[in-house]
RNA sequence: GGCCCCAUCGUCUAGCGGUUAGGACACCGGCCUCUCACGCCGGUAACAGGGGUUCGAGUCCCCUUGGGGUCACCA
């Protein structure tokens, strides 16, 4: 049953400082991104700092472009840093890998305090009493390393050696989460986990624990795969006597199958680029990334700034939420509907180019094709694809599959014939202006509209769908209207 | 397996002891209509199971079941 979490009640004096923390992978992963966007909503709300730190301790996976890949992601979701890579701060460096000194000055003292310790013990000790453990206990999960150097201070510390934390192994540590309420883990259960690893690089527990503390973090916001390395961090706060920030987890982002999205995930884009190429509007991306998870009673559609606004953490659901492509694509097509059209022009170009259509974003015909088009699409990709026969040369115009082909055929070459006339005489080109004799022209021989107007969508447009018939012939214009409608009459009494 | 977390329509969710269990996506009808959309109207569809507490449980407690996370010199 769900419990409801407890109201944020830091005191408003406290200015609140959230940070979103990611390592670099290759990719940005969109639900790390939802994480990003609660914190960063709840930094905006508050008039808070958003800090932005680059978790590269592993050596083996960071590389500059997998840096680059998360600061382009971010910045074209909007999501704006205050402090971090690129925009510098008072807490700087940003990289873990350029905090080194710090992380062996924490640990100096923790060591000094007799809250941690040097361990030699070599990678084979530890195999060796983790095999142990499991012929003893017949089980091989649960293993906790105990090292003989928790109470020696005989080791050298010229020789390699890490740092591990003294756990309490008594009593519980818990905490009161903003998403999850009161957690608490038994003592019992930790060991005496690494801070500094033998290469002098902290450990991830270690690291965020410094930088948080350093970097004044009131509230830390991570995965609810995190919740088990809460207590650890917590015996560090502890150890020091720091004040303890609060913490929000917040459940996975699961694929349709139920499972932790992944880049294995069937038919799902993980990555935040993947979404920009495929034509989505970062206002489409965050609100769905919003909702999927978060409420605000029946609301559905937001806009930044009311999610901005109305952001809290009590609306944030317990529940791993899967990915739903579909109520993404409805929540998509409501924001781009509802951008502007010289807005969207820009934004289409790109997609439009890569189509082979050259045109400029502020080209007049472009702009007025946005309104009738937007309604027909859901992302920018969609948007080019319905403007894209506009610009294309009249000789290009030719019907895109069967199904559009068989609109040009004898039987309909009278209606090409006569809309050709009307098309020819009208002056002013105008929607309007062309309805008008068509329209009656259609009634006096008692024909379907339908009939007529489907074989010169095709003609004009070389496809069975397309905005209204007589904007559409406006938009194409006069010109090309005539030599689009006469190339297809050819066509038409070609055909069998 | 230990520890921790979770559990309302297919999906995302509202619900904070008394509701015909609401909304959204999807789906199915209908309207609009020159196509396709958009939009509008209507419909199918859920409290995992069992015990308690209570005058009264989707709401509180316990158990079961199911799902997830985590057990590193990864993050």
């Amino acid at each position: 049953m769900r419990k409801r979490a407890p109201t944020f009640n830091r005191s408003p004096i406290m200015s609140v400082r959230v940070r979103f923390a990611p390592s670099p992978t290759g990719y940005l992963h969109i639900g790390g991104v939802r994480t990003a966007l609660y914190s960063w909503l709840w930094a905006r709300k508050h008039g808070g700092e958003f800090v932005l730190r680059i978790e590269d301790t592993d050596a083996a996976r960071s590389t500059q472009e997998a840096v680059d890949v998360i600061l382009e992601s971010m910045r074209w979701l909007g999501l704006d840093w205050d402090e971090g890579p690129e925009v510098g701060g008072p807490h700087a460096p940003y990289f873990q890998t350029e905090r080194e000194a710090l992380y062996a000055e924490w640990a100096e003292k923790l060591i000094a305090s007799g809250h941690a310790y040097r361990c030699w013990a070599t990678k084979e000790e530890i195999q060796a009493q983790r095999e142990a453990y499991e012929q003893g206990r017949g089980g091989k999960k649960g293993f906790k390393f105990r090292s003989p150097w928790r109470d020696r201070t005989d080791g050298d510390p010229s020789q390699p050696h890490v740092v591990r934390f003294k756990a309490p192994r008594e009593g519980k540590t818990g905490w009161t989460d903003l998403v999850y309420g009161d957690v608490a883990y038994p003592n019992k259960e930790q060991q005496d986990f690494v801070l500094i690893r033998e290469n002098g690089l902290p450990l991830y527990n270690f690291g965020c624990f410094v930088d948080d503390l350093t970097m004044g973090i009131t509230l830390v916001t991570r995965g609810d795969d995190h919740l088990v390395n809460t207590p650890m961090q917590l015996m560090l706060y502890d150890a020091v006597g720091a004040e303890r920030p609060q913490f929000a987890h917040l459940p996975m982002v699961l694929d349709a199958s139920g499972k932790k999205l992944s880049k294995r995930s069937p038919g799902v884009g993980v990555a935040v680029l993947d979404y920009r190429d495929g034509g989505y509007l970062p206002a489409g991306v965050l609100n769905y990334l919003a909702r999927l998870g978060w409420s605000h009673g029946d609301e559905e559609l937001f806009t930044l700034e009311e999610l901005i606004a109305k952001f809290d953490w009590k609306g944030v659901g317990k529940t791993g939420s899967r990915w739903d492509k579909k109520k993404l694509a409805h929540v998509q097509g409501h924001h781009l509907r509802s951008q502007d059209d010289a807005t969207l022009a820009k934004l289409v170009t790109p997609f439009l180019a890569e189509r082979g259509v050259e045109v400029a974003a502020d080209d007049a015909r472009l702009v007025n094709a946005i309104a009738p088009v937007k309604l027909r699409a859901t992302t920018l990709i969609d948007l080019a694809e319905g403007l894209d026969y506009l610009f294309r040369p009249d000789a290009e115009i030719a019907p895109e599959n069967d199904k559009a082909a068989k609109h040009l055929k004898p039987a309909t070459a009278p209606y090409l014939e006569k809309v050709l006339e009307v098309v020819r005489a009208t002056e002013p080109f105008t929607a309007e202006a062309l309805a008008g004799p068509i329209e009656s022209w259609v009634e006096a021989e008692e024909l379907k509209m339908g009939k007529v107007a489907q074989p010169v969508r095709v003609a004009i447009t070389g496809r069975t769908r397309s905005p209204g018939l007589f904007e559409t012939l406006e938009l194409v214009g006069k010109e090309a209207s005539i030599a689009r409608l006469e190339q297809a009459l050819e066509r038409a009494r070609a055909a069998e």
